[in-house]
DNA sequence: CTTTTTTGTGAAAACTCTGTGAAAATGTGG
DNA sequence: CCACATTTTCACAGAGTTTTCACAAAAAAG
């Protein structure tokens, strides 16, 4: 397996080095940026960090504004760290989508353990499992089963399921599913949901009754008792 | 908007901590729970718990027992957090009316994430019901109920009653209706409005007569005591 | 009380949206 | 480059909705 790439953004040359360390002996492949403008720039021309360590004081731009600017255009994992006495900060910021917070001092013990666990997650092996009237879907096996039995259901009918049963209940527009489940550039015909819901009516047996049209709207999906 | 109570139940401190600070951040009302039998005591005590987060290992009534006792008399959304190492299989199985496992370590936006978007589809949120008059339009869900009795409403029909509900007690002209539930752009006869109100009325039932007709007008939707 | 105007109503017509099967495009792994 | 699976497009039929229309009933006006 190659190596992860993490950026580890602080300005105190002795921290970096500190988690650099750590995290090389780990097997983990380590870029460096003394700022916030630094970091932002190398995370858009590196393309493929898997993960960014980020220290909230820092000069010029902070880890908040680092944190903004990154999460306009990616859902890298981001973990922060803190002075101890900056605790309302960590919740605040983690409306900006931060994951982790990790207080200084720290041992360097738990930040690779936080790492490796956040990282074993953003690679999909974090198995949470939806379920509802018998129907389990389980997105980290990317396997669907309906009353035990296993079904099999192509990329896109199991992201579509999955945006069903996470908004049960809810009516979704042909726009918002579309918004949701095909990537925000996909200009194609909305109908092609209609294709997809077919096909996962059908695999879906009985069940898929469940799956109801809202005439002139969309979608709905709703267990009846 | 009133707190909505969660109940978490872990015999960790350290984790119902965790957990608590970050819902609590989000507005919830936390309620905490060392053990199971503490947990099916408080749940019954309280009787206004929207939602509850269990662990499944603890201490003299586990996370599966507890599902039990309270499935018995409640469908209050629940959420388990399982160790990585139960294996799947162990979960896959039977179905005890959990919605949906997240398994440890997980990142506090996911549960929470997934925490609010349980409770937007179970409880509704404020802003998206009307209700009035034992009518209740969720405008998420595009539902209308009756004194609890679910109506069926076609598009316009329900685009419509929403428009009377949010203005009741208030003459609308025909004029007026067209602009804001037709598209602006609209030229037929303004009398489809008088065929659609015709359905509306039969559709609600004796409730019918909240639409009353102001002659030489238009409507106006006034709930009578 | 009659006329005029406006609304209620049922049915038909016009229209829109969805379900569906098949074909075309796209992607994937050998 | 070829087979295979998946995804998207397309066209048409059928279902459901919205609009129109004609006439009856109700309300205001004279």
């Amino acid at each position: 397996m190659e190596q992860l790439k993490i950026l580890v953004v602080d300005d105190e040359a002795r921290m970096r080095k500190l988690v650099k360390d750590f995290l090389t002996v780990k097997g983990f492949r380590v870029i460096e940026a003394g700022d916030g403008e630094e970091a932002v720039d190398l995370f858009f021309a590196q393309k493929d960090i898997a993960l960014i360590i980020l220290d909230v004081m820092m000069p010029k731009m902070d880890g908040w504004e680092v944190v903004k600017a990154i999460r306009q255009h990616s859902k890298v994992p981001i973990i922060m760290l803190t002075a101890r006495s900056e605790e309302r900060d960590e919740l605040q910021g983690f409306d900006l989508g931060v994951d982790e917070y990790i207080s200084k001092p720290f041992s360097p013990k738990i930040l690779v353990a936080r790492v490796e666990a956040i990282l074993r997650r953003s690679s999909g092996t974090a198995s949470d499992i939806l379920s509802v009237g018998g129907i389990r879907i389980d997105k980290a096996a990317h396997q669907v089963t309906i009353d035990g039995v296993p079904i099999e259901l192509s990329y896109k009918e199991f992201e579509l399921l999955t945006y069903f049963v996470e908004n049960q209940g809810l009516a979704l527009s042909r726009e918002k599913i579309l918004n949701n489940v095909w990537n925000y550039d996909y200009f194609g015909d909305a109908r092609t949901i209609d294709t997809h819901v077919k096909k996962l009516r059908s695999k879906m047996g009985e069940k898929g009754d469940y799956i109801k049209t809202i005439w002139g709207m969309g979608y709905k999906f709703e267990v009846t008792a």
